[in-house]
DNA sequence: GCCAACGTTGGC
DNA sequence: GCCAACGTTGGC
């Protein structure tokens, strides 16, 4: 999965949602912000090489988000109804990490944030794209995508394989990665932290933490 | 480039 | 609605 270079979309009508295959329930009232038992911090992966999908690179780092205007771009390409269903979950302010992968070094980048909620990803009609659905018409679209806007490069890049280590620490012992999406649900390409797993990682950060 | 894991499709 | 075949993800 990787969302393209680009900076913000024509606007569309924010879809009322409603097949959801299996993953959680989707929104009606956008009046609820508060859902209790809703998540509030994300991991989105995304390829920073390049790649060809459909003629087309997918390539998209931490970099190229950085580097677009406003350091915002939208994340189309998301072609999984779990995935698409904890993006329609996200509100604005909502951080999630960058996740670098199908890559030579897998891992955590960096810090970007919610700034626009899901709304029609218009790569699905596109032939031209490399996530073109040809099976969702404009009519009823199968597919949303949400803003994000670049926050922080993370103090050190977070490799998979120290998250990894804690993960299987943790699954033996006890501790906050012991469930984490990342290796529980590892193909999920947009997956939701509990806050403790979140602050977890973030401590990583600190070179004391270090495997 | 290999391939395990797993999501999706479609015949029945 | 089962499930085999197929396609995709993504680490290695």
């Amino acid at each position: 999965m990787a969302p393209k270079k680009r900076s913000r979309a024509a606007p569309s009508h924010s879809e009322a949602s409603t097949e959801t295959a299996g993953g959680r329930k989707a929104r009606k009232e956008p009046a609820e912000e508060q859902q209790k038992d809703s998540y509030s911090h994300w991991l989105m992966k995304s390829e920073p090489e390049s790649r060809i999908e459909n003629g087309v690179d997918v390539k998209f780092g931490i970099e190229d988000l950085k580097a677009l205007p406003n350091q915002t771009g939208c994340w189309d390409g998301v072609r999984n109804y779990q995935a698409r269903n904890f993006m329609r979950d996200m509100r604005v302010g909502h951080q999630a990490f960058f996740y670098h992968s199908n890559c030579k070094e897998p891992g955590i980048a960096g810090l970007i944030k919610v700034v626009k909620e899901a709304y029609v990803d218009h790569t699905q009609f596109d032939k031209k794209d490399a996530h073109y659905d040809p099976s969702s018409k404009p009519e009823n679209p199968k597919w949303s995508m949400v803003d994000v806007q670049y926050e922080r490069t993370m103090k050190r890049f977070i490799p998979l394989s120290e998250l990894k280590k804690h993960h299987l620490q943790h699954k033996a012992k006890g501790g906050p990665l012991k469930g984490v999406a990342l290796f529980t649900r590892a193909r999920l390409s947009v997956q939701p932290l509990s806050e403790e797993e979140f602050d977890f990682v973030l401590s990583l950060e600190d070179a004391d933490n270090q495997i």
